[in-house]
RNA sequence: GGAGGGAUGACAGAGCGGCCGAAUGUACCGGUCUUGAAAACCGGCGUGGGCUUGCCCACCGUGGGUUCAAAUCCCACUCCCUCCGCCA
């Protein structure tokens, strides 16, 4: 959410930045009359409680006093006014959850190194990376043994099952089989371990309440996109980064202990409503997916930082694991509604021919603080709002497409990189079962 | 699933219709004393909102209700504890 202080005082600005992102002006413009609507029906009820408060105040001062007709006359009054009091209230808190219901649909305020763009074709590409690239050597070329998809490569070595996928929960629902399962329990063990020394991992529910949702900016907003379990108000967490965010709901930290980084990797479902037919063969969007997110609570003034470190971090996963990448900017258009600035990561993959995205690293400034009303006590004593900054390191079912590919061997196996041996017992290459 | 008990400030814990935004203790901050520290003593010490900056309003798990007046009474819900049942 928004700070209405901040549109309240600085209105062209908050107007200039939303409207890069497309928010119409005249939007802002009826959020400020109902809050001026507001505080005034405010007011009005307040001061009427007031009185009612003082008048009860004196019931009891004459009860004391053995004045029972002074009492009677002063309750009747006080409920006379209480009765008027409750309309002023209604009519309050009518236009205070009007309010409330618009500013949440609000978009955060675009950093202003955002770039323009009206979709994720205007994103800017910051960099590129690839094994080799700091020896001066060109872009990887791919063999036509890497040129197969990763379903196809799946079915040939029986390591992954989309078929069955599909029976058991309808398509996008990946299965996942021997080898094939073991390389993905690898990748989260190998990410996890190179996390730990700076980010205390945390394994939380799979599902979350509707509040929880809320903070983090996914509801009300995007709630066809999430699985929901009606019956007992819960909804399927689409990314770690929900019940992170909430773990300190409605506290006040103290400063000393910011930064607090959290990892977890969780299942991450998403119904992708909307999405049906566009990219959707194998891997390449399914409606659960194992993803290790990085999290942190910062002070702003540790913001950049935090931001920066998962970055690098899930960087320097891609390159362990020799993948090809490139680093975008999102732009305008592009930005999630909770986020101030966002950096993706794309691998190559190259049996599909495309760039994937497997990271997304977002800055949100006080934006999930204000819904989620975590605050940080200063040095002076103050509360402020903390910042929050979170990252994927990674999500893993591209990560395996793009693997499976990039080390596909002339002879139809995958030879997987080195750094993943520890985590895969003796066999680091993947064959096709001989039966 | 059944029975009972509970939820109050950073923590512990009182209050059980009006004088309660809330006793008391601890912690924390400032001061006196001291070479310094401790102890003792004195003072301060929740969060948010509104406006005429001095006042007003809200908050005692959450949401409703009763009342002139609710932390306090009633209802529903959530969570925690104890016991029973069931169970990976």
């Amino acid at each position: 959410m928004i700070d209405l202080v901040q549109l309240r005082r600085e209105p062209d600005f908050v107007k200039a930045s939303l409207a890069r992102r497309g928010v119409p002006n005249s939007t802002l413009d009826e959020i400020l009359e109902l809050d001026i609507e507001h505080r005034r029906l405010l007011q009005d009820a307040e001061s009427l409680r007031a009185e009612v408060k003082e008048l009860s105040r004196q019931v009891g001062e004459a009860r004391r006093a053995q004045d029972q007709a002074r009492a009677d006359e002063l309750a009747l009054r006080s409920r006379e006014l209480g009765d008027r009091e409750r309309t002023a209230s209604q009519a309050t808190d009518a236009v205070g959850s009007l309010l409330r219901e618009q500013l949440l649909m609000i978009p955060n305020i675009p950093a202003p190194d955002v770039p323009e763009g009206r979709d994720e074709n205007d994103n800017v590409e910051l960099r590129r990376w690839w094994v080799g690239m700091e020896d001066g050597e060109p872009q990887p070329t791919y063999e036509r043994h890497q040129r197969v998809a990763h379903w196809d490569i799946g079915s040939e070595l029986g390591i992954l099952d989309m078929e069955s996928g599909a029976k058991l929960a309808g398509s996008m629902f990946p299965l996942y089989r021997g080898a094939g399962v073991r390389l993905l329990r690898a990748l989260g063990f190998f990410a996890l371990d190179r996390h730990a020394n700076a980010y205390e991992e945390i394994r939380p529910p799979s599902f979350a309440l509707t509040e929880t949702m809320m903070s983090t900016g996914h509801l009300p907003k995007s709630a066809d996109d999430m699985y929901a379990i009606e019956r007992d108000g819960l909804w399927a967490i689409p990314t770690a980064e929900v019940p992170l965010t909430s773990m300190h709901r409605g506290e006040i930290l103290e400063e000393s202990r910011l930064p607090i980084r959290m990892t977890a990797q969780t299942a991450c479902f998403r119904r992708e409503a909307g999405a049906a037919g566009r990219d959707t063969r194998g891997l390449l969007r399914v409606h659960e997916f194992d993803k290790v997110e990085l999290f942190a609570y910062c002070t702003p003034e540790q913001a950049d930082e935090a931001h920066a470190d998962i970055l690098a971090r899930a960087e320097g996963l891609l390159q362990e694991l020799g993948l090809t990448y490139r680093v975008l900017m999102l732009c305008t258009g592009d930005l999630g509604t909770s986020s101030a600035r966002t950096i993706d990561l794309e691998v190559f993959s190259p049996g599909v021919d495309r760039w994937l995205e497997v990271s997304s690293v977002s800055w949100f400034r006080d934006f999930q603080a204000r819904r989620a009303n975590v605050r940080y006590r200063t040095a002076e004593g103050t509360t402020a709002l903390v910042h929050t900054v979170n990252g994927s390191a990674l999500a893993w079912a591209r990560i395996w497409a793009a693997l499976v590919e990039t080390y596909r061997q002339a002879d139809g196996t995958v030879a997987l990189p080195d750094v993943l041996a520890p985590y895969m017992g003796t066999q680091t290459t993947i064959r096709a079962k001989t039966s």
